[in-house]
DNA sequence: TAGATTGTTAATCGATTAACAATC
DNA sequence: TAGATTGTTAATCGATTAACAATC
């Protein structure tokens, strides 16, 4: 009985951002109270599949009933998944899609604040974006180690990525964010996520020939 | 025996773009043949799963021994996954993310050809991104409906999302590929993939929590 | 021929769903 | 009390992995 650490699997993770959108529009709609069922029903979703994941997360147990309050849930999640504590994480990479990325204010409410930038390209170093300084790419290493920045998004062409990749790692950093499209080949030790849009528009397009 | 067309998992789905790359990179090398072992080491995944995955979408058995040859596989994975012939889209919200997107021309290589794009801010209307101009907003439905596009992809702002994706549906695209922060309420007959950015994050920041 | 590698059948694993007793 | 809703135990489903005979 060691692990009460509850460890949710990659599916329920996936699912609780989403818990999270619909509780907060119910919440600014001034419902108080969600029963496992409204929730699976708005979501599409299985409705023991959402029990068993807010389960999971709640810190107080669901009322026969009356259900789940929903402030309550919205503040569980949030801290379950880390929403509550920001985080530093910096960006390697200003063009259209790094740049992108900055320009997004949404990131702080994902508990994720971007507290520096790098770019190889000299008419961008030295320069804000979003208020956000664009620093030297060969002062990667020694300036992720200064700020102790644990989190790296990596938005550079392809062909840089690997590279990057390990400059960060080299300053500490611990879970990179990969835009760049290739996979990379990284020290179990690292946490990865390689937002890889070929695969998505694969999926999509496959979808999409089986309707028409 | 009616379905000869074989369907591929998700988890499939998501994988074969990896072995694209993977045997893309060997080529340039001027490696010929590969075995399932090869491509299973090079991407840390079970050899068994990528015998199965290239079993499904190869157009000719592997020969003990030998393997696949390269050239073959790259040929099949592309026509598996539709990108030997390109599909028009438009794109919707050409805000940061929006001409990001419409920058980056990777897209062609996966088929995909960004035909037109949409936005309600009138300083963008008229004008061209790489080549592709921008229309109002308010004529998605029309404009959609005389080119006959068939993907759209939604990069508007939270709010605007839904009926974005409604007035594409109206115009006759069957597919959305949607990059706004919130699910798409949308008919079955519509394929739809979320680029669920907190979702992913969500995953990264718990697996960065269990590492440190 | 010998052995690497294939494709397939069976076992395992994990996640989803169904059934149901407990309870506010 | 009656019934909606909970949490849990058992059944189902699908995907991954292991075992192995077939073969170039």
């Amino acid at each position: 009985m060691q692990n009460k650490v509850k460890s949710a699997s990659k599916a329920t993770l996936l699912r609780l951002p989403r818990y999270l959108r619909y509780l907060k529009e119910q919440q600014s709609n001034g419902v108080v109270n969600v029963s496992s069922t409204m929730v699976a029903e708005g979501l599409n979703l299985n409705a023991v599949q959402v029990r068993k994941d807010l389960a999971l997360v709640s810190s107080v147990a669901g009322k026969p009933k009356l259900g789940f309050v929903v402030s309550e849930l919205i503040e569980d999640i949030n801290s379950f998944l880390g929403y509550d504590n920001t985080t530093d994480a910096v960006i390697v990479g200003v063009g259209g899609l790094g740049s992108a990325l900055l320009g997004y204010g949404g990131f702080k409410n994902y508990g994720l604040n971007i507290v520096m930038a790098f770019d190889s390209n000299s008419a961008l170093i030295g320069k804000k974006i979003n208020s956000v300084t664009v620093y030297n790419a060969d002062e990667i290493t020694e300036e992720v180690q200064k700020s102790n920045v644990k989190i790296g998004i990596v938005c550079v062409p392809k062909a840089a990525a690997q590279d990057v990749a390990e400059k960060l790692i080299s300053g500490g950093v611990r879970a990179i964010w990969n835009f760049a499209p290739t996979h990379l080949n990284l020290p179990e030790t690292v946490a990865v996520k390689n937002e890889d849009m070929a695969a998505s528009l694969a999926i999509l397009s496959k979808r999409l020939e089986q309707i028409l």
